[in-house]
DNA sequence: AATGCCGCTGACCAATCGATCAGTCAGCCT
DNA sequence: AGGCTGACTGATCGATTGGTCAGCGGCATT
């Protein structure tokens, strides 16, 4: 029965509620039983599909990464002109981050927790395609002829990024900050960004020491 | 004996040991018993002193707190032009990040997790100040009568702090992403980032919807 | 009908968790 | 000397942890 999908089987449904406990509160605070419960199974079923704790974590981070990826990469095609690719760009990457909110925190903390060795894996094989992309956009919207003592691309792509995960995770604090109404406004928020992208690209750099 | 300090008493010992370990892992992934080891206690006495293993958490994440924020102050008082204010705004909350690195994981992972509730008392009791100073830093640096249609103080504020602790979490996965040498080369990081906030500053808005 | 496979389970394991206990020891006040 | 306080400890608690194992029932194949 329930011939239609075959993707609410017992294996996937652990694997989400791994995903949505994992990344509400971490690998350590998420027992086994937690998971099993959750995903209406047995503890053992869990071992039996996926062999380990660590085993299960892991499933359900490439799966999260794969996820983002993709969504990302729909995100930024259109030919439009800078200040609305930007623009696009900034509620592209929002978009990953809110939409599924546990998977985005489940990579963040991987990514900050990853000693020296696992960081150059995860650069490469996970967010390497999604920088360059959104560092060749800002490439290709560059003034051309105008590279020259400017703030690089991969720099404006590290503000960009580094501006919305900010607000992803911290916007129930930032929200009672004085001054941080942004934080809820979010078509306000991308439109400031948007600013501050656009003008640091038209500026030429001050260039004392 | 060692009557020099009194800091080096048994209560400070296992909070020290407490603040890197809980930097380090979290709350959930460190233990008791880890502590007292650490700390070369036992685990009765963890309780005698803190009462609970929150309790215990709590102490530490206050004194960190509070550390922060001294040096924070400190780091912004000079009266210099514009472009050497941002500079020095910037490697000042770097300079907090980088030289207690355990302590501002534990901050961030607290305002990370903390939801709705705890959340306001944060920004209220523990940020609003430092925050606050940094706005008004931009505030004043903004030309006179030219506040009207450009990037509000406070969104630059956030965007100094997000490229920061951006930098701070994830330098070892930033630095082997294509373009992202500036991960390593702290001073050329600080001029990037005050070029985009003093660009942004100068710039008028773009006015489309 | 008998077979083997697979998804799944309850009972169970040793280890570890946070926390409590009675009790030791050193220093201080009277 | 005697009483008291506070720092400190080893032993131990019940609960929970990640993980194991024998076995159940349904289903397809022979």
């Amino acid at each position: 029965m329930e011939a239609a999908t075959q993707a609410f089987d017992g294996a996937d449904k652990i694997r989400r509620a791994a995903a949505d406990l994992f990344g509400e509160r971490g690998f350590d605070a998420v027992s086994i039983a937690h998971i099993a419960d959750r995903a209406g199974s047995s503890k053992a079923n869990i071992f039996h599909h996926f062999g380990s704790k660590e085993a299960l974590y892991f499933a359900v981070l490439r799966e999260a990464v794969d996820r983002s990826t993709d969504h990302f990469r729909d995100a930024m095609r259109a030919e439009l002109d800078p200040a609305q690719r930007i623009e696009r760009a900034i509620r592209g990457s929002l978009t990953v981050l809110f939409e599924d909110p546990e998977r985005a925190r489940l990579i963040f903390r991987e990514v900050m927790e990853s000693g020296p060795c696992r960081a150059e894996a995860l650069a490469n094989e996970v967010f390497g395609d999604d920088f360059t992309a959104l560092t060749r956009l800002f490439a290709d919207i560059q003034p051309a002829g105008e590279t020259e003592g400017t703030v690089p691309p991969s720099f404006l792509a590290h503000v960009l990024l580094s501006c919305n995960v900010m607000l992803f995770h911290c916007h129930q604090v930032l929200r009672h900050l004085p001054g941080g109404e942004y934080a809820e406004q979010q078509e306000h928020y991308i439109k400031m960004l948007r600013d501050v992208l656009l003008s640091s690209m038209r500026a030429k750099q001050e260039t004392n020491a």
